[in-house]
DNA sequence: CGATGGATTGAACTGGTTCAAGTGGAGTGG
DNA sequence: CCACTCCACTTGAACCAGTTCAATCCATCG
């Protein structure tokens, strides 16, 4: 995983179907996830996906840089290739709340009125396609399934939004730090299909703390507790076992 | 406004076009307006208003009753007449976190799948109007005009969710507060299209707690706090002049 | 008039923060 | 190949914003 910022690169897909071959990692199979990932594709025929990868361009991002910014006018939605964003909204005395982790096959830039509401930034190298936002929301008329799709997209996100205000709101640290792992765990079985207690933690503590409303101190101490609770084991900070989901699916709803 | 329990009453509209004609105190000319409260009429025209009334039934709820509840079938979307109603989730041992207060103009029920995600209850006397769920979902085919409408409906309230999320993880019980009141003046605008500085809160000090992610002394002391340092009034628990907004908008932001 | 319940205030406490120091792994350069 | 730097992470200790617990106030209502 590189670290060093780069020049972005920008090349017009050679697959015209990517967006449909590529992208959907989860689709009706899925419908238990949680998140923004339901496809687009699934509303649309083959002629139409074919339209839409037409008017794609395909970009590379390396890690940590920027892909849209807070305030910038909202021109285009972003579908995740691969890699890891992190959308976040900050205080002007730098103070930042992390509203969201997006994945493989995720979208965003969709729910925006004229602006960007957030700032989307790779956590990882990331691969993304690019649509002008204008020409997918036109085509709602034209197209009434992605409509639909795109509006149960914004519905599902908008549920999660909720549980994540009660987390915000009224959990404990430690609650919070459960609550997180089970969701990457759901994610990482959607991702890939397996039904392991592996997981793969791509961002840093920093962005769990400005996720979860608390401080990088109080996540390292957290991850520790559940490891002296024999209820986690930790390869490294990056990768983590659940040894105990129950426990901790158990600490995460507030038992 | 009463304030015991009674059993709620039900019946058929008398003014089949109420919807249309009293339940819009918001429309094109508050786009402003950072809330759930876009109305559906403006997206339909007479003769579809009346289908939509003619399905429609009138509830009335006094305060304190409970109009939804979380896991419950989502068979129907609300309108609101008048008076306020909170959106909230509760944890097992029964710390509350509630998503939204709704007033005369807001909708609910419509951003979810097939259980309401929350439990809505009247916080003063409530009239509501109640339309089949299916039936409306159903028409966005046959009126596009009335999806968009709901999408942009949720869009914007997934947004001020986003804000929320900022307020939970990152503000202080002061900045909470201040944020709060900003947002109720300007709910207050939009219902009343006054320009004052006088608020009337219709929710207690815990719905208040239980919204931005704090304890009812809290908020008490917060209160008084912002009495001592003269930015606000305190004619009763329910009423508030803001003395010098701008004082309390730079608060509200961080600064 | 006493009872009830929301709101306020006070005082002690604590979960999480802040500040500061230490650790370890990856990258760099000699 | 080792020494050095850097940076994310961890750990410790003091601190404090907000909670908890308890008492009081005060408006409303029967």
């Amino acid at each position: 995983m590189s670290t060093l910022p780069q020049p972005f690169s920008e090349s017009k897909p050679e697959t015209q179907l990517r967006l449909a071959a590529n992208n959907c990692p989860t689709n009706a199979a899925c419908e238990g996830c949680s998140s923004r990932h339901l496809s687009l594709c699934n509303a649309l025929d083959t002629d139409e996906l074919h339209r839409f990868s037409e008017i794609s361009t395909d970009i590379h991002k390396p890690a940590k840089q920027i892909i849209c910014s807070e305030d910038e006018a909202a021109d285009y939605i972003y579908n995740i290739r691969n890699g890891t964003v992190r959308l976040s909204k900050m205080l002007a005395d730098g103070r930042r709340q992390i509203t969201g982790f997006l994945f493989a096959g995720d979208f965003f830039g969709l729910s925006c009125k004229d602006k960007y509401s957030y700032t989307a930034e790779a956590i990882t190298d990331v691969d993304i396609c690019r649509f002008p936002r204008a020409k997918i929301i036109g085509s709602f008329k034209e197209f009434p399934a992605l409509g639909e799709r795109v509006f149960e997209m914004t519905r599902t996100e908008l549920e999660a939004t909720h549980d994540q205000m009660l987390l915000l709101g009224r959990k404990t640290a430690k609650e919070k730090l459960c609550s997180f792992l089970l969701t990457l765990q759901e994610k990482s079985r959607c991702l890939e299909g397996q039904d392991k207690n592996e997981i793969k933690i791509p961002m840093n503590r920093s962005d769990i703390a400005d996720f979860l409303g608390l401080t990088v101190e109080t996540i390292s101490r957290q991850f520790t507790n559940l490891h002296k609770m024999n209820l986690i084991e930790l390869d490294d900070a990056h990768k983590v076992v659940l040894t105990n989901p129950e426990a901790i699916a158990a600490i995460a709803e507030g038992n």
